[in-house]
DNA sequence: GGTAGACCTGGACGC
DNA sequence: GCGTCCAGGTCTACC
């Protein structure tokens, strides 16, 4: 649940340690219900305020099911994680898991919503699109679901870069909307495709505003780990980790990670890097 | 296939 | 108060 900043993206919202946390989403039906998840003695509980048919339950469940990973089995990455001090701990801590949205469309928007920006900025963009597009909770109209793809391709340019706040990235958030809107974009069945990882790559870097980056980030969030998401945040990393503060680039990144094979994603998100423990001392934060 | 320059935004920083 | 820089990159044009 912590293992990446998708906890702090509306319309999930963190209940705290221990306590779980919620979502607000549109069903199929339409409906929109917000759902809390709190881990339980060999699984998760899921509980809604709203009352909802069979049908809605048993979509809830796999939503979960997917956003959670639940039916990930991570033993192999543990047997070779262990001889690893520094990621002798994913185990002790069950870590391996990374959220994820119920739709790749509302994961891809946000990845790219991730670029060349501060996580703040992350934050209050996909804030926006959340109050601006997204259906309103009926319990609490304040509060919203992710716009669907058909309203978001309904908006022009102008009202995104506007409204929305999201500069240069506007067009790539609508060409996507509309390519999903339209049937031309399935993303969906890109999350039970066993078409080998690179051409999976190459198909998501076929959508404007989604480079190495980006491509990489979806694959780990897709549970294919053998590409890095080589940002500004992990060439600082490696440069403290092994080549004492010196200027790095994405060479070395996977030079370093390339042991790991296709686990290489996993051991770098859950990598004990250095810089955390030395930031408050050599490192400005 | 590699590289330079442009690109929205808003917070941090220096003056 | 203002100008500059830069951040969890990508695209396009050019060579």
């Amino acid at each position: 649940m912590y293992s990446h900043g998708w906890i702090q993206l509306p319309p999930f919202k963190d209940e705290g340690a221990n306590a779980g946390f919620r979502y607000i989403d549109r069903l199929a039906s339409g409906k929109v219900v917000e759902y809390s998840i709190e881990e339980f003695i060999d699984g998760v509980t899921i509980s809604t305020v709203e009352q909802i048919t069979q049908a809605e339950k048993d979509e809830i469940v796999s939503k979960v099911t997917w956003m959670l990973n639940l039916e990930k089995n991570f033993l192999d990455f543990y047997e070779i994680a262990r001889d690893e001090p520094k990621l002798a701990r994913a185990e002790r801590r069950a870590q391996g898991r990374v959220l994820r949205s119920p739709t790749l469309f509302e994961d891809v928007v946000k990845t790219i919503l991730t670029t060349n920006t501060l996580w703040a900025q992350t934050i209050r963009m996909t804030q926006a699109l959340v109050n601006h597009y997204g259906d309103s909770l009926p319990a609490d109209p304040a509060r919203h679901a992710f716009p669907t793809a058909e309203r978001l391709a309904s908006e022009s340019e102008e009202t995104l870069r506007g409204e929305a706040r999201l500069g240069y990235r506007a067009p790539y958030i609508l060409n996507l909307a509309r390519e999903v809107a339209s049937g031309e974009q399935d993303l969906e069945i890109l999350k039970q495709t066993s078409m080998p990882t690179i051409d999976l790559r190459k198909r998501l870097m076929t959508i404007k505003g989604v480079g190495p980056y980006a491509a990489a980030n979806l694959l780990n969030l897709l549970g294919r780990y053998d590409y890095l998401p080589v940002d500004s945040w992990a060439l600082k990393m490696v440069s403290y980790e092994w080549y004492n503060g010196e200027p790095v680039g994405t060479a070395e990144v996977e030079k370093e990670f390339s042991r790991w094979g296709d686990w290489k994603g996993l051991a770098y998100w859950f990598w004990d890097w250095a810089y955390d423990h030395k930031s408050s001392e050599s490192v400005p934060s």
